[in-house]
DNA sequence: CTGGGCTGGTAATACGCATTAGCATAGTGC
DNA sequence: GCACTATGCTAATGCGTATTACCAGCCCAG
């Protein structure tokens, strides 16, 4: 059933094997149809036989050497992919992108190997397998502008997930802009006037999307004075008071964790939401949580921005089809949720 | 920063401008020491500064071809890896496999590109990209014994994740037979004699572990008739009538999807679990769900088994370190956890 | 019978790296 | 002064594939 030899099939052996040159069995492998028609029928059969009968493969490192893609996309995680803290981020993520490369016919490399320095995973590192891949998508947060800027250089083909500031940078991300800045008007239509935005503290661009949207709609509505915080998630008990201090009407959360973290406490200290305070968060748990509350809120379509990014990668890689600068620039649209944590605000003066 | 040349940096390049040959390059990033002593402290240092500058990273299809390992390791699973159906039971073991990768310096080839043909996927399809991993972990409930036995022919490096049959098949599995035989003497001390066991319909080798144990243990008590049932997850009525007819006082159930569901019914039928009925789970949800029932249930390590999955694919791959035949079937022990759906038996006589 | 085109291939080379054998030079022992 | 060794390198080769240039044989026209 299987070759019991154990020395390594070649095209060379194979060659012997049909009785022609280890150049005629590459032809026949993938020859163009001009090159390859100069090979009668008849040997291009038997050079396939003996293929099918010793089960030969041809060595992808070979391949790649030559000068050839391999249809193998890296995938770069700025942190560990799957870790229970970040799984939540990169699964639905990894999902897209596993869909659509299987489509595609493409294997994933995955730089688990990159090194941690200072906090962060590094793209290029001694002995990096970047190489391998035919190109690479690039997940995370936040992304290092240096690392980017290189791989521009380079000319490494690569995708990533994520709006980017960095120039010539090709990417695929969620347009938290308009959706951020839709949630603005809906919560300035209710009637709201008195805004907290409790922001990550993070330099990511998806983070400044979102405030951008915000306060762009603020602004449009001549709403002045909005307290900002940051939140570290190290003491949502300061953050609650903060809250209570500005007495807003309304609260803008960026992460869903804190949104839960605050809900709790809005709770405990008998706030109720969305009558005595609306909160609206700007992210989605990729997974229902137990203890699930229908925020109003925005939901990126994570699986839909992996599988875009493969394939504008793909895009990338194909010669014949090579996008265009703008099209190299993906925004995909994110849900609005509408849920059931705003509402119109009360008339009284102190809310909370 | 970068540099600005286009031309891809090579040894030859870096040789050059280090005014030294391209074979000083690679003894200086690679000799074994004996050989490297030869090359004095200036010229590598002269080399490492150059290698430095112009950011050289070396070809890893080239490294291979020259016959080096690459420390990729491939994974190939049975079904797709994300999507939701099959999440619950992948993550965990990614999770294990890519944190010992990491420690280990490796990187995760995923075979996403096996064509599925008859309900499953190929390892061997042409133009796989075997070759390109060191070795590989395969993943999956069942797996193709003919594949296996291809590989192990081949004398390619691979290790399974989860017990196998096949002869000369390296693995990392759970020891679900000694595992079911405590919760089934654990049942047993409780009183119990009236049981009904719940099975996956599926030829997996882990399958067929818990019924082993089971079976071994009813056995040892003397205890003959019992009820088994394939549950095919279609039609879960069925499946709660067969067991009010026979009655039982414990019921033993394989895949934690079928608890839940069963458990719902009894609820419904005013089954009270577990006064009225006992349920013991030989399984776990790798995620706590929302509507969670601490059940009576076995729980394997499945972070673990990803992990020790890796380190025995290392060793099998390190020369100096060759695991013996013994050592390459790894079973690892299940947790028990005691949950609340165990007690004795009510002693009236119908129960349900 | 000579030149030109077609058919069916093959030889040669490049890809980038690791490795071995070996070469030149300088130093050391006797 | 000569053999011998240690030092500091380089030339050459192979890994498996893709591709180009070229060659032998044949047939046909002129």
């Amino acid at each position: 059933m299987t070759s019991p030899t154990h020395e390594k099939m070649t095209q060379r052996r194979v060659a012997e094997l049909a009785g022609v040159s280890q150049a005629t069995v590459s032809l026949v492998l993938n020859g163009k149809a001009d090159a390859a028609s100069r090979i009668p029928e008849e040997t291009r059969n038997r050079v396939l036989e003996i293929i099918e009968k010793t089960t030969y493969v041809a060595d992808p490192a070979a391949r790649r050497l030559a000068g050839m893609g391999n249809k193998i996309l890296g995938v770069f995680t700025y942190e560990p992919a799957f870790p229970n803290e970040t799984a939540d981020f990169y699964t639905p993520l990894l999902t897209g992108i596993e869909a659509r490369s299987e489509e595609l016919g493409c294997d994933l490399l995955l730089f688990t190997s990159a090194p941690v320095e200072n906090g962060r995973r590094q793209i290029f590192h001694g002995n990096n397998r970047l190489g391998l891949a035919d190109g690479c998508l690039l997940l995370g947060l936040e992304m290092d502008a240096a690392e980017l800027s290189r791989l521009v250089d380079n000319n490494f083909p690569f995708v990533a997930v994520g709006r980017r500031d960095v120039p010539g940078v090709p990417y695929v991300g969620a347009d938290y802009v308009s959706g951020t800045a839709e949630l603005t008007r809906a919560a300035l239509a209710a009637g709201h006037e008195r805004f907290f935005y409790l922001h990550v503290d993070s330099a990511a661009e998806s983070v400044a999307d979102r405030q951008l949207g915000f306060h762009t709609e603020l602004q449009k509505a001549g709403i002045e004075s909005v307290q900002l915080r940051a939140c570290t998630g190290d003491d949502y008990l300061a953050d609650w008071k903060a809250i209570t201090t500005a007495d807003p009407t309304v609260l803008f959360i960026e992460a869903p964790r804190h949104a839960l973290e605050i809900y709790e406490l809005a709770r405990q200290a008998g706030v109720r939401v969305p009558s005595d305070l609306s909160i609206v968060v700007l992210g989605e748990p990729s997974r229902p949580s137990a203890q699930a509350i229908d925020f109003t809120r925005l939901s990126p379509p994570r699986t839909e921005l992996g599988a875009e990014a493969v394939t504008l990668l793909r895009r990338i890689l194909s010669s014949d089809d090579a996008p265009s600068e703008s099209e190299s620039r993906i925004l995909l649209d994110c849900v609005v949720e509408s849920g059931t944590t705003l509402a119109p605000p009360r008339n009284e003066g102190k809310h909370l």
